[in-house]
DNA sequence: TTTTAACCAGACAGAATAGTCAAGATTTGG
DNA sequence: CCAAATCTTGACTATTCTGTCTGGTTAAAA
């Protein structure tokens, strides 16, 4: 249970442009310095952000990305749906169903429950937190992250 | 994020031995039968779990898998990191540095914080529910679940 | 209009993960 | 003692994930 590259990555890079805010759009190469990434991987990421919604660009010299939507407007529950798979899709038990056609577990699971709790939880919670959060503080953020997480328990 | 095959199929073996209990070991054949997996894959998950030493074995005819803790005394954690390798190990900003020899995010990260306090809530909350939950019913297990995030989450 | 800096797209190679295969070791039962 | 049933081990293959490379397209600027 680990996130992937992709999501990392990507996140960082998202907010490297959310920071930059200017009247001229950041450009790859920048993001790339900044993060100690190659131009190519993040020009990769930066297409799938795009792709999302939470990105846009303008070609040519002196192009680049800038923000799609407010940064406040961006949880990063909608971050990581852009960046990764849905985290426990509906697809799960044709993933998991091993040599047979469909899953052993029909019946009384015991599992899936559990990872179903875990996955809706996580992203509640993270819903809770906005890329805004993230660019205005460290402190801020945490704060967020745990208020967020104590209102999803009590919901529970 | 999401969980490997590894994870998902240990925990789903681990159960089938902790449901049968009997006085003879569980062979692999039968998990295997049970689950919808190959006999090797099975083996080679169960080698897995017996080095964690969450269960037992017997070579020979008759042979099999018992457990070597009682169910009871075996989080979800402890499964998973016996699994998988540790969800937010310290050699994080190592595997994440990009081209660069250190992370670029000594000073003020923004990100680490975030994924360090989800990880540490998901590990404690998974230590409040046991294999035991697990196969004395889906509604218990949920329960449990429910009632150790709501727990880690006062503790926030 | 030419140059140039930037985005765009798909193919590609390397690494990590998943899952299989085959040969060997150990114990039980006849 | 022998044979069958079972675990053990390591090598092997296949698939997915990472990250790179190459050749394009676009549009501003000189």
């Amino acid at each position: 249970m680990k996130i992937s590259s992709q999501e990392e990555y990507g996140l960082r890079c998202l907010i490297q442009v959310a920071r930059d805010a200017g009247e001229s759009p950041l450009p790859i190469s920048e993001i790339a310095m900044q993060e100690g990434l190659s131009v190519e991987y993040v020009g990769k990421l930066l297409m799938k952000l795009r792709k999302g919604g939470l990105v846009d660009s303008v070609r040519g010299k002196a192009g680049g990305y800038f923000m799609a939507q407010a940064p406040g407007e961006i949880s990063l529950k909608l971050v990581l749906d852009v960046l990764s798979e849905p985290i426990y899709d509906l697809a799960y038990c044709d993933r998991f169903s091993g040599t047979e056609e469909t899953c052993v577990h029909v019946e009384e699971c015991g599992i899936r429950p559990i990872w179903s709790i875990v996955n809706r939880f996580l992203a509640d919670a993270l819903d809770g937190v906005t890329i805004a959060d993230l660019i205005e503080s460290e402190v801020l953020a945490k704060k967020r992250l745990k208020a967020s997480i104590q209102e999803q328990a009590a919901r529970l």
